[in-house]
DNA sequence: TGTCATGTATCGTATATACTACACATTTGA
DNA sequence: TCAAATGTGTAGTATATACGATACATGACA
């Protein structure tokens, strides 16, 4: 499993090639933070930043929120907010789903979404 | 909605009514803090407790865990981890199934239970 | 060849989290 | 009635979180 820090950089590095805006320094000041610190996040030096931060990394770097958060160790703030309003509900439902493989997640996500209540 | 130090106080004085073993002394002996502690808690003079601390008091006031935890403002741990495998596919499914009424969840989690995979 | 940008090392800070220790006034039960 | 138990006020602590500011050596490039 690859390193958040690790991840970071590799895709920066990438976006770099096409585009030299995506210096360290450059990011860094987009994304409102000081090089030193992205410096020591990228290398693992320092523990991932806040919440708020990773999503505008994220939103810099064009990765999907979720899965940056998740490399981050975090679980979004709203995904917790709606398991906070129905505690035991998406507590079984998670505990039940943890097994399940992929398709049948996607199957039920479908479901959902075409349903009709 | 009722405050998570009030819920608290409420149902040990609930208990308290036919065991004398649920003072707020004796609890927080048997949970494994000091009396002080819980009581600011209990009076919402303080945060409620880190997630250990949550668990072994709804283990002692015999609260659902999960329940309790999101009345601390807080997710399970365990919950969070099975996200973080799969960020993407549990983030999609949960916005999903956040305006889903109960029933239609309760539908999913014995659909998946009963599933054959 | 000099200057500008780059990545990084060092040091420091503000705030939050998660409690403990102790003392004290009040209440309860034998 | 008095000793034990109860709840609470005050003060303090250790650790984690989430960064900022400054300075510096190296490399690119014009």
């Amino acid at each position: 499993m690859t390193h958040f820090g690790d991840h970071l950089r590799q895709r920066r590095e990438a976006l770099r090639k096409t585009d030299r805006r995506y210096s360290l320094r450059q990011v860094a000041q987009r994304v409102g933070i000081e090089p030193a610190y992205l410096s020591k996040i990228e290398r693992g030096d320092l523990q991932p930043p806040s919440e708020a931060t990773t999503l505008r990394l994220a939103g810099e770097l064009g990765e999907d929120p979720d899965v940056l958060l998740a490399m981050a160790g975090k679980v979004s703030s709203d995904l917790q907010a709606i398991i906070r309003k129905r505690p035991k509900l998406f507590a079984d439902l998670l505990r039940q789903l943890k097994q399940a493989p992929d398709h049948a997640i996607l199957t039920v996500v479908r479901e959902v979404r075409d349903g009709d209540w």
